[in-house]
DNA sequence: GGTGCCAAGATTGTCGACAATTTGAGAAAG
DNA sequence: CTTTCTCAAATTGTCGACAATCTTGGCACC
């Protein structure tokens, strides 16, 4: 029972970082290139060169070109065959085509957290709640919450579904998709307690072993973030 | 309103084959490779040499190299630094993980597809429908109407859903993997009559514009297909 | 003046060779 | 006989160069 503590750590590094180590070049490249995108330094829709690129990350074009392939994986950027790479738009529809997706998906991994997480883990995050709202009570306004304490949150039960290959399709392909709109739009607004209340009735329907309601709460909080990007990308016309 | 028959042709090998054109050489390995792990040509879990496959397909190994990343991307290999690639490893465990996001993916899709599908394409699929039934009753027994008739079933009306970013990861990145379990089982069994009546019934709910009704409808028919490929697996051991 | 074609430049696709890491067998010590 | 260390063979990761393809600017022709 030695560090026991440890599960009551953040677990969003690892969400933001999945790679669990990062030892090839390739890695490297792929990591950093992916904030880059995602954090908005290399303007979305715009082209990729390849030599200009590769000389700045001083490596060969092959392992740029092994890095592309990967975030072409993960949506971030999109090629076509002899004509080249862009990073992704960022448009409105999109972001309905991924939120419906992603609510379908969070959706059912809350669905099956309900089912398979342990009363352990549930207890953790009960725990992590209650840490963020001392947090946020103290500092009221800034992003804190918003940002890691969410992506914790998810996180957490993404892996209580013990389904591996949701995980993947989430943490890996999704997720940083997810974050590019957010960290884009200035995804720093007022949500914050009300997605708080929201996190807070999710676990109490899965600490009840409703997997129905949970997965129904769930759809709704995702629903009323996306609604919240949208109407960002409105005003921001 | 010339060639309008054309949108009552089948359009699995679309989904078969989902590169539009396979122009570059990479692409042509990818496809080649990935037909033959699907089939079986390559044994499941089995370690793929790269120096020995590059020599097979008359191509570098760093064409080869690349298949292998689009490979991983859907599913079908997996890969660690400086170790290898094996063939994904088909488990009754996996099978349950990658069916309940497929039911939960083509649940949304069904719902989308209810409200987005114009009513020729729906009328187009019912036609679809009884040309298949037609086909059965000739050739009873037979899997014609399990293999290519099912995938276009599913296929059109993934892409009525009208949600490119659904579409893409359902045919694109999850579709192989189910097509490679159903193949590898010989699901070639009786339940053609059955799902037939199942598909009408999606079809029909969609007709009626029952997003509800059309979803859960899916996602049943889905599961039962699960189980039926389940049975196999446990009766082979 | 507008349109279509051609060539030069730039960009992407492919290759063979070299460097770094893992793995497995064999020898030496316990 | 077992265990551990070492080293070599094999495999993977990375690189720079060459070939194929696309883009663009200009010129000829209508």
């Amino acid at each position: 029972m030695i560090n026991q503590s440890v599960t009551n750590e953040s677990a969003a590094n690892e969400s933001i970082e999945p790679q669990n180590q990062v030892t090839t070049a390739v890695d490297q490249v792929f990591v950093e290139l992916r904030r880059a995108i995602v954090e908005g330094d290399v303007a979305q829709g715009s082209k990729i060169s390849e030599p200009e690129l590769a000389k700045r990350y001083g490596v060969s074009r092959a392992t740029l070109r092994d890095a592309l392939n990967r975030l072409e994986a993960c949506n971030l950027v999109e090629r076509k065959a002899n004509v080249g790479c862009r990073v992704v738009a960022l448009t409105p529809e999109r972001l309905i085509e991924v939120y419906q997706v992603r609510a379908s998906l969070e959706g059912l991994a809350c669905r099956l957290a309900a089912e398979n997480m342990t009363d352990e883990e549930i207890a953790n995050i009960k725990a992590l709640l209650n840490k963020h709202l001392n947090e946020q009570r103290v500092k009221e306004g800034e992003s804190y919450y918003q940002e890691a304490g969410d992506l914790d949150f998810h996180y957490r039960i993404i892996k209580g579904s013990k389904n591996e290959h949701l995980f993947n399709l989430l943490i890996h392909d999704l997720y940083q998709l997810i974050r590019m709109y957010r960290v884009q739009m200035g995804m720093t607004g007022p949500r914050v307690s009300k997605a708080f209340d929201e996190h807070l009735a999710i676990i109490n329907a899965i600490e009840n072993r409703d997997g129905e309601l949970a997965e129904m709460l769930m759809k709704r909080h995702i629903g009323y973030s996306m609604n919240n990007i949208e109407n960002k990308f409105n005003a921001a016309q």
